[in-house]
RNA sequence: GGCCCUAUGGUCAAGCGGUUAAGACAUCGCCCUUUCACGGCGGUAACCCGAGUUCGAACCUCGGUAGGGUCACCA
């Protein structure tokens, strides 16, 4: 049998972190049965529906690596694809249901149902309606009454199936109610349609929040009801903000494109959420989407929720940034140099090679180097450095041998700045850290910065770099008598 | 409240009746080093509680506790 799985997204706002890692999962099941992956739309909430939302869910699989291979756009012959655009259909299976005894009409109007009582104090419906005879029911449809149509749940029966992640799930008919399938609009309940969809489109394996995980035997009577061979379920557990919390928009940003907007990659976010509530075999943690593929396995699912730690996202995005060759890096942290204040003054490739290591995330950049321009008067006290065997003494005689040795450096790289301070430092009758360690606070103002005087020599020029230490010369001299 | 589910360090988690209870993030310390990072090495830190089954329980059973889910003509 061929696995055949489905995402079904609804086009209520951006892709939520949660949502996106059921799809995930969902796919890299199909793919790793060669199974098909398709695409749904569950459109059926106007109210909720969200101007773009279908765009960012295309968007999103995109950018996120997860090609279907069905879907609104690509048509595999389960179609139509769209929820909205499948209306149709489901009056037809309800009333079906109802003449293989699986369903009832119902009658009820909302102050009755409303003045329903049970023990706990809800609405439950009390199945009123529901041993009214097949043809007077149909009559009175005729005759233009209002009307629902009801699931009839079987009484006195144990409603039985196995997950494949939590196993048997048991739940007495007495638990569940004769819920509404098709609604007085003529339209399905969301749970109709989905039972509906999920069997004309061939899913075998339905994977989805573990929401559903109690009330999928109700939807398992009416497969039994329609004489459907019933899917395998995988339930997944919910992405937690904290113990009490689920991720959820309400709870802030937690959808997927704020945090590539925020300066993380795609394949990082994706890795990271694959891995909160799945574990591989192998225990890797770093992998691309096709190894994923490759290691997927029920087995590894979790039952218990996940709380979602950013600190650990930003260490595996650091990994990935590390990983890439200093000109992809360069490539994908310009922008983000671009949006400091040093942007575009100095040497924004030596800039992007000395953030490489230095960064977590691409929108902790401009923070980072800022600095860079702000160059003035600062604490001369930082050139009291113990550890370097730094005074002020020290720094005036570092300082004045690097200035004559630098100012006549023509080779402005690093190779040549390193060789021209220890040199100097020698010269002087000092250690290539004192000299370095001088030039770098000369040069910057700072107590510390991403890279030495070297680096920093490299990235602010020759003529900015003979300023600043022309600059400090003085204004240690002054300051420190 | 009824019903369903879950419970290993701060976090993600391995574990499938016998383990010194992995690993990763975070945290702390050391080394490397021209500051900061990177990298390397090491440390602190966990089986929710109580009964039972068993020679032996983090693993099995029951109860408790805590947390989550669900009980719509929403999806």
């Amino acid at each position: 049998m061929t696995v055949r799985t489905r995402f079904a997204p609804s086009p209520t706002g951006f892709m939520h972190i949660g949502n996106l890692r059921t799809g995930l999962y969902t796919y890299l099941y199909a793919r790793k049965h060669n199974g098909t992956f398709i695409l749904r739309i569950e459109d059926t909430d106007q109210e909720r529906k969200v101007e773009g939302a279908v765009e960012a869910i295309y968007r999103t699989l995109k950018i996120a690596g997860m090609s279907y291979d069905e879907g609104p756009d690509k048509d595999g012959g389960y179609g139509p694809y769209v929820q909205t655009e499948r209306m149709g259909l489901y009056k037809e299976y309800a009333e079906k249901l109802v003449e293989l005894g699986g369903a009832y009409y119902c009658f009820c109007d909302k102050e009755r149902l409303q003045s329903i009582v049970d023990d706990n104090g809800l609405h439950t419906y009390d199945k009123h309606c529901r041993n009214i005879p097949l043809e007077e029911a149909k009559a009175r449809v005729a005759a233009g009454e209002p009307y629902v149509i009801r699931q009839k749940v079987p009484e006195g029966v144990v409603s039985s199936y196995t997950d494949l992640v939590f196993g048997e799930i048991s739940v007495a008919s007495e638990d569940i109610e004769d819920g509404v399938l098709l609604k007085s609009d003529g339209l399905p309940t969301y749970n109709f349609a989905n039972v509906v969809d999920d069997h004309l489109m061939g899913i075998t394996h339905v994977m989805r929040g573990i929401e559903y995980l109690s009330s999928t035997p109700k939807y398992n009577l009416i497969y039994d009801a329609f004489g459907w061979e019933r899917p395998t379920y995988i339930h997944l557990t919910t992405i937690m903000k904290d113990a009490q919390r689920k991720l959820s928009k309400r709870y802030g940003d937690a959808n997927f494109e704020d945090f590539v907007a925020k300066g993380y990659l795609p394949e990082a976010i994706v890795n990271y959420i694959a891995l909160l509530g799945w574990c591989p075999k192998s225990n890797q943690e770093k992998m691309t989407i096709d190894e994923m593929v490759e290691q997927f396995d029920v087995d590894g699912l979790s039952k218990s929720p996940a709380i979602f730690d950013e600190a650990k996202m930003r260490w595996l995005n650091g990994e990935y940034l590390k990983a890439m060759t200093p000109e992809e890096f360069y490539t994908v942290s310009l922008p983000y140099i671009m949006k400091s204040k040093a942007g575009g003054k100095f040497n924004d490739y030596e800039i992007s090679r000395l953030m490489q290591t230095r960064v977590d995330v691409l929108s902790d950049i401009p923070d980072k180097i800022d600095f860079l321009v702000d160059f003035d008067e600062y604490d001369i006290n930082m050139y009291v450095h113990q550890k370097m065997k730094v005074d002020f003494n020290v720094a005036k005689q570092a300082l004045k041998v690097a200035f004559d040795a630098m100012s006549n450096l023509d080779d402005w790289t690093e190779d040549a700045l390193k060789e021209c301070m220890k040199s100097s430092a020698e010269a002087g009758g000092m250690k290539g850290g004192q000299v370095m360690f001088s030039v770098r606070v000369a040069l910057t103002g700072q107590p510390s910065t991403p890279g030495g005087a070297v680096e920093m020599a490299v990235v602010l020029g020759k003529e900015e770099s003979m300023r600043r230490l022309a600059f400090s010369i003085d204004y240690l001299n002054r300051e420190a008598q």
